[in-house]
DNA sequence: ACGCATCGTGTATGCTATACGCACAGGGGT
DNA sequence: ACCCCTGTGCGTATAGCATACACGATGCGT
């Protein structure tokens, strides 16, 4: 396998392959092993076991290859982190709405985001450096982006909103996201949420936290709402006060 | 050592170091080590080597112990990473803005909180499970919700306010914030940027990513400017919609 | 049929977290 | 003054980890 070069001068390994940009080997075996399969049994070895306990040899034993074979797809453990994450991004809805429904557009577009965090927890545990040069990554982004194309928003405020959301859907996820969406995932969350209030209210001294203990003592934890929903209606309320004072401009 | 049990039932080792709940030793030998010491070598070592080095032994060595005596005072390196997230957060300002000001105290909030960041982009890599029961985090919760105290939100909405801004704090910081705060901040940001309009330009098809185009086209990642500040006075514009559509009613 | 790029992998190295047990310190009760 | 018992520091040992390197096998281009 050897570099393309007529797109994108000298990527790292992991950006080429993620991109498409390699060529097939000419000469030498057919490999029984590829970076997909790779990838895929880590994704599922994090999915089951968590983050912590992934290791090459853990995914090499999965596809029944010694652990050093890995190494010929996959440059190093940190890169097939990064690649474990952008393929679990996959591929975001194809939204219909587009125009002046954006709201209902960018709801989906959170819903269906958070649902990937929710399937694979651990890809909040794993930061790739600096902006994002991923596909899968740059997909969701496109697509946002997309649904935002009928508001009348200038390009770096459309990034800005897009930002915003990717931050509320990310920062809820890792707050809240510790149980599974399987089964019973509301009973789940109205569980953990009242233990957490109950917990709260026990460690957190009313004198030195007053504006947290009201919080606490509105039970805000207690009471199984849709979290996610109420809190991400007040960010496309945000959003379109923006969009309607663009358009009245 | 033993817990102090007239407040939090049964809480993990970590927290009640955190929240000081933990009574001295009466018997036994003064200690020459303490939690404190550990911690806060463990910043200096994941703020200069990156988090990727930082081990028990390196840690250990920097205070001049053995690797083992660190285990007398933190039960595991996860105890260890989720006390040095929450001693780097440290105390958010005192804000001295209060009812209608609350835009000016968020805006001097979220510039801290950033700050925190950039101080320490290590804790952006380290995910602690579940809701935050740790003092710091708390804190910092606390003081973003007193600014809105005059804001007539209902606590749940407070909250939910607040989730928005840690997310877009986190999410900036996570972006782009790899380059420090330190010497000649602006230009370092503006380098990174324009380098990385340049490499998506070269990576992204254009017809894939028709909205991603645009956005590169109307060269938004090429002019250097403030970026953390325009997206935030966005998410305060978002916010402040909602606490006029409050006030109205 | 030869060569050579590529593949899979066995071995080895140095690092990691951490369980366990020992030696010792020093205040509390007698 | 004595002993005991809790707490402390730490040496040793183990299991697991990522990964460098060298070797043999493979099969296409010539």
């Amino acid at each position: 396998m050897t570099t393309s070069e007529h797109r994108g001068g000298d990527l790292p390994h992991g950006l080429e392959v993620l991109w498409d940009l390699r060529e097939k080997a000419q000469r030498g075996p057919r490999e029984g092993l590829s970076v997909e399969r790779i990838v895929a049994a880590a994704i599922a070895s994090a999915d089951e076991d968590g983050l912590a306990s992934l290791s090459m040899a853990r995914v090499a034993k999965r596809l029944d290859f010694a652990t050093m074979s890995l190494y010929r797809h996959v440059s190093s453990k940190d890169e097939l982190q990064m690649l474990m994450v952008d393929v679990a991004y996959g591929t975001p809805p194809v939204l219909t709405e587009t125009g002046d429904e954006w709201r209902a557009g960018l709801e989906k577009w959170a819903r269906a985001f958070l649902e990937v965090f929710r399937a694979h927890p651990w890809m909040l545990q794993i930061t790739v450096a600096g902006p994002p040069l991923e596909p899968g990554q740059l997909s969701w982004l496109e697509c946002g982006l997309r649904t935002l194309g009928g508001t009348g928003l200038r390009p770096d405020e459309k990034l800005s909103v897009m930002l915003l959301m990717i931050g509320y859907v990310r920062t809820n996820a890792q707050l809240f996201g510790s149980s599974p969406a399987v089964d019973g995932e509301d009973a789940a969350d109205a569980d953990l949420m009242a233990s957490y209030g109950k917990m709260l209210a026990n460690i957190v001294a009313r004198d030195a936290f007053p504006a947290l203990s009201e919080l606490i003592e509105a039970h805000t934890f207690d009471e199984p709402k849709d979290d996610f929903g109420f809190g991400l209606e007040r960010v496309l309320d945000g959003i379109d006060a923006l969009v309607r004072s663009r358009v009245t401009q």
